[in-house]
DNA sequence: CTTAAAATATGACATTTGTCATAATAATCA
DNA sequence: TGATTATTATGACAAATGTCATATTTTAAG
């Protein structure tokens, strides 16, 4: 089993907050997971008793929606923590979490968590400013899909993927998501999904090649995000 | 100057953890405030120096998209504490906050907060559970802001406010927006709102006069929300 | 009470977006 | 490899929504 004390990716989420102590027994009781491409961590309304925390890879955070559609909320990616709000709450989580490509994660039990809660000041305020800048984010997400275009919407979608999960050697998103998954991020049909994209390419704004997205005038679709 | 001890509204909020002597400390180091239909507490990118505690009154908060509409996130009344985000992240605010009705409400110095924070556990606990529904039911309305209908939110809103704010004695909505708040609201333009709300009074889903909202078929109204 | 200004309402039309059909391409599996 | 399936792409059209113009009503100001 892995030492926590020696994960750097500890150092990108709350658990920074842990002393020496805490951290020889958060090794102890954690349960290290191999997740692949597709599997499902969690889903929507399950009870979950701890919190994963993402040590490699990308997995979506979605919410089916009344109309029997999957909306992409977020996507997570290594050093942050899943499951938090639900541990909080204690209620089910009201997002599913599904696995963009290979995953490596470990969970951390409950109590374990709650123990940090109580005895570590420094833990729980920095979850509080986690939830917090989610929260900011969440906000400012249902601004922009209550006022913005489904263009603008893309081409900040595009954006943001590049700024938050980078590129490949060549220049393509690293993260790939299929139009399908796309389109349920930035809230709209499949095929006006992909027209779009076509639109943006022929514009120049964009390369598409297979699954690979390149985006080629950052400037200008800065401009169309607004 | 009023004794928070006897504040019928702090049981409503994270405050109810809050021991006696930490009350007459409150007491003493808080403000209270009129403030008039239509005035600002604060704007968004103001740095506020401590919390309001809302006493009495509706407040909403917006925030201005790209295109300079202003869109109404949500409605904050009695009993809830207004600014806590931008303490705990210990930024300025990201949203704007104006009175819709006359308000009471009690300034809490930031200083106090933390101090709260720091001895009482409890305190900290419920300020966490708070904003941790807040961030579910902001990830829930931008999943209905992207994959529902302008016809399904205008619905769904009108039972929102019933179900929260109450309704006057002639069983009109308490809270009294302007259409083109309400459309802002839902994320539509005004003049799309005012349309719906005639189509819906034209089917006998509500009634209208003048700036008063009658809910005639709730039923009928939920089933339209989906 | 009268007048000016603001809010609400409605029509006409343009634009955006969704839906269904179908073709083309890519991925998967026997 | 070839066949099968899933994904991506595009066209045609319908439906939803936004925009602009203009009444009509309500509210506020003098």
């Amino acid at each position: 089993m892995s030492k926590c004390e020696q994960c750097i990716v500890r150092e990108f989420s709350s658990l920074k907050a842990l002393n020496k102590e805490e951290l020889l027994h958060l090794s102890d009781c954690k349960e290290s997971y191999t997740i692949k491409k597709g599997e499902v961590i969690f889903e929507e309304g399950d009870t979950i008793n701890g919190i994963y925390c993402i040590k490699d890879g990308v997995c979506k955070m979605s919410k089916l929606s009344a109309n029997g559609k999957d909306h992409i909320v977020k996507l997570i990616s290594k050093g942050e923590l899943l499951g938090q709000r639900s541990i909080i709450s204690d209620e089910p989580v009201n997002l599913s979490a599904v696995a963009l490509e290979d995953m490596e994660v470990c969970f951390i039990p409950k109590s374990e968590i709650m123990g940090f809660f109580d005895k570590n000041n420094q833990f729980s305020m920095n979850v509080m400013k986690t939830i917090c800048g989610d929260l900011k984010e969440a906000d400012l997400h249902s601004v922009n899909m209550a006022q913005k275009t489904v263009k603008e919407r893309l081409a900040e979608t595009l954006l943001y993927l590049a700024d938050t999960f980078g590129k490949n050697e060549d220049n393509s998103l690293k993260v790939q998501l299929s139009r399908e998954e796309l389109a349920s991020m930035i809230g709209t049909a499949t095929e006006s999904c992909i027209r779009l994209l076509s639109d943006f390419n022929k514009l120049g704004l964009i390369e598409l090649a297979g699954k690979k997205i390149t985006l080629k005038e950052i400037g200008k679709l800065k401009k169309m995000a607004e």
